[in-house]
RNA sequence: GCCGACGUAGCUCAGCGGUAGAGCAACUGAUUCGUAAUCAGUAGGCCCUCGGUUCAAGUCCGAGCGUCGGCACCA
């Protein structure tokens, strides 16, 4: 005798077992018809479930945010069937429900093409239209491994196969076509609607383990109706309209070519942004207490072989070796082994503890030719690096230190949010499990006193110690993660940094590995999308483009640039022979933040009309307020009062 | 590294067996103009590389390199 709650909190009496359709009806038939799924004491399943006990019901309509994934997963479904369909002997294996839509993976000897999306597109449309009922069926289990078996499906046996033995195994058929799958799912394909698109096709490893067969995947989106789906295609072309690779060509910032392929040409304006970057870290670190170094590129693999890099990651090094020489050199992936050659240089006293030893070092790594992604992830790079010698009772104080530092430059940069990863010990890793538990013990306390929340990262710590990263959003909602600080314990042992303690004797450091940055090429990169190119003026490559109106205006407007010049801004000067409309636009597309319009009218009374990016207005001032007025707004952060 | 697509003028792209094209940019000339494109003209190409098929190859086939989208990787 089911007493059912509503979220109303009313209580509807059945005599009997009922499913939800049931109970949707009794309420009303605007209900019935907009019920497509329930959560039944809190767990989403079949609006056909059997209720047979006292249970709070809420029914999922359209509009609930339950929606969305159930749309997503029937969506799979029916592309499964689809392309069962159309192309025979194509094995299913996965179709989850994801962020912004769903996949599937199939197996098939010719991997799928764009090409074939009209035609499954099409097939999906038919079936949906064909409102084919989701029937849940429950199956023995070596009943449903044979039922594969015998179709020929066989990763859904395997799937089955690999579940645990006291699992149910459920099907859910719509019209002929039958799926394993755990549901839940809506009531008919007909839910789907019409809101749904094929987006790419990949490769896709069966397992995501890449040893086992390439499977053949199809990306589709899904949603509730037509506008959200414009609206997240429209997302998508705001992505790519940012997209630094395009902004830094259209801004001539750097480029890549096939013979350095991984490798950054930097050009005058992209280098101007770096140094910019640079020049502001430099001073943040400088006043922080930090000393910066310089350490070489090549260095004998006797160090690696020491450090451990040799063994742990060595597949991910350049290796030189030199003809005369009897020699091999390796290109460094990271500074850590050649800061503790500095640290090892004297004797070094607790009372030097703290040392904070800073580079921006530039490192090389043999990265995947498919892991390559524009400034993103690059082969050579320059990371804001420092290592922090230090004592355990040190780890806590530095982190907190840290992480202020860090939370004010990425302020400064235009990022006011963050969050933090912890990422502990790897399978693949060096040292003891008792300076594990330190490691981790000691970055946990340091995360309670610098009052950080984080997320566990499981199993994903360098070699050498446990690690925080820092992640930040950017103004579409994307996260990078940038920042990084990991205790070490290893190194310094493996080579051989000491310090003298208060009683004389000689202790190792611990040494905390830290970068707010991570690499510049990929911070500058993400700077490039977050701001889609329109950078703040301290940031800007071209802070002022000097701009005639005519000709006769040209001396004047030299003198206009040359004093926005002296006054340590970037301006440059457009004399060329256009209205002024177009040079309004050039420069607007070309993201200049200031355009400093002279006419006529400016030449005669020594005055500039001040155009902002973006903006529609002008702003008339004297030469000097104006000169005074920019090079107050282009201070970088950390000089402005 | 794996799967797929792509590689043509500085940029964006069209051409898909029969003499290499467009728009923008560049250059030249005219125009001196008040806040998102003034007009006219000129020039510009180892069609990624190497092999093959063919009377004939940007065009078809193979290999390599690179780029893009995923997967794996991000130590």
């Amino acid at each position: 005798m089911p007493a059912i709650t509503l979220p109303d909190k009313s209580v509807r009496q059945f005599d009997a077992p009922v499913t939800g359709a049931t109970v949707a009806e009794a309420i009303g038939p605007g209900l019935a018809r907009a019920a497509l799924a329930m959560k039944l004491d809190g767990r989403l399943v079949d609006l056909e479930t059997q209720i047979d006990h006292d249970a709070d019901v809420v029914f999922v309509t359209r509009r609930d945010p339950e929606a969305l994934e159930l749309i997503r997963h029937d969506a799979a479904h029916v592309l499964a069937e689809a392309v069962q369909e159309l192309y025979p002997g194509t094995q299913v294996t996965i179709g989850p429900a994801i962020a912004d839509g769903f996949y599937y993976d199939f197996a098939r000897n010719d991997p799928f093409t764009p090409d074939d999306f009209p035609r499954i597109e099409a097939k999906m449309r038919e079936i949906v239209a064909r409102g084919e009922k989701f029937v849940r069926q429950v199956m023995d289990r070596d009943a449903a491994i044979r039922f594969f078996d015998d179709k020929g499906e066989k990763y859904k046996a395997e799937i089955i196969q690999d579940l645990p033995r006291d699992e149910t195994i459920t099907l859910y058929r719509q019209g002929d076509w039958v799926d394993l799958c755990r549901g839940p799912h809506m009531r008919s394909t007909a839910d789907i609607g019409g809101a749904f698109k094929l987006m790419k096709v990949a490769g896709a490893y069966w397992r995501g383990d890449h040893r086992n067969a390439m499977l053949s995947r199809i990306y589709g989106t899904a949603w509730r109706d037509q506008k959200e789906l414009d609206n997240y295609l429209h997302v998508l072309e705001e992505a790519e309209r940012r997209d630094h690779r395009r902004i830094g060509k259209e801004m001539g910032l750097f480029h890549f070519q096939e013979e350095a392929a991984g490798s950054v040409f930097w050009h005058p304006k992209g280098w101007k942004l770096y140094r910019t970057a640079e020049a502001y870290m430099r001073r943040r670190l400088d006043a922080a207490g930090y000393q910066e170094v310089k350490t070489p590129q090549l260095v004998d693999r006797a160090l690696w072989e020491r450090s451990g890099h040799w063994e742990k990651f060595r597949q991910h090094m350049f290796i030189a070796r030199v003809e005369d020489e009897d020699k091999t050199l390796a290109l460094k992936p990271m500074n850590c082994p050649c800061h503790v050659q500095i640290f090892r240089q004297g004797v070094r006293s607790y009372r030097a503890l703290p040392l904070r030893l800073a580079e921006f070092g530039s490192c090389h790594r043999y990265e995947p030719s498919g892991a390559l992604h524009g400034l993103m992830r690059v082969r050579q790079f320059t990371q804001d690096d420092a290592h922090i010698f230090c004592t355990d009772q040190q780890i806590p104080p530095e982190t907190v230190r840290f992480v202020e530092l860090l939370a004010s430059i990425y302020r400064d940069f235009g990022f006011s949010e963050f969050f933090v990863k912890f990422s502990d010990r790897p399978a693949l890793r060096a040292g003891s499990d008792d300076v594990w538990d330190r490691a981790e013990g000691a970055l946990k306390e340091a995360c309670a006193s610098a009052g950080i929340d984080y997320t566990l990262n499981p199993g994903e710590g360098a070699f050498y110690g446990p690690k925080l990263e820092f992640v930040l959003r950017d103004a579409i909602g994307r996260d990078w993660q940038c920042g990084t600080l990991q205790v070490d314990y290893i190194l310094p042992e493996l080579l051989g940094a000491e310090y003298v303690a208060e009683d004389g004797s000689r202790r190792t450091p611990a040494m905390l590995h830290r970068a707010i940055l991570g690499s510049f090429e990929r911070f500058l990169g993400v700077l490039i999308e977050h701001y889609a190119g329109r950078f703040p003026l301290w940031l800007a490559p071209v802070q002022a483009v000097v701009a005639t109106i005519v000709s006769d205006a040209d001396a004047y407007a030299g003198e206009v640039a040359l004093a926005l010049r002296k006054a340590g801004l970037t301006a440059e000067l457009d004399l060329s022979n256009q209205k002024i409309n177009a040079k309004v636009r050039e420069h607007s597309l070309a993201h200049v933040p200031v355009l400093a319009v002279v006419g006529r009218k400016e030449a005669e009374q020594r005055t500039v009309a001040l155009r902002r990016l973006g903006g529609s207005t002008q702003e008339v001032l004297p030469l000097e307020a104006a000169v005074r007025r920019l090079a107050d707004e282009a201070t970088p952060p950390d000089l402005s009062s």
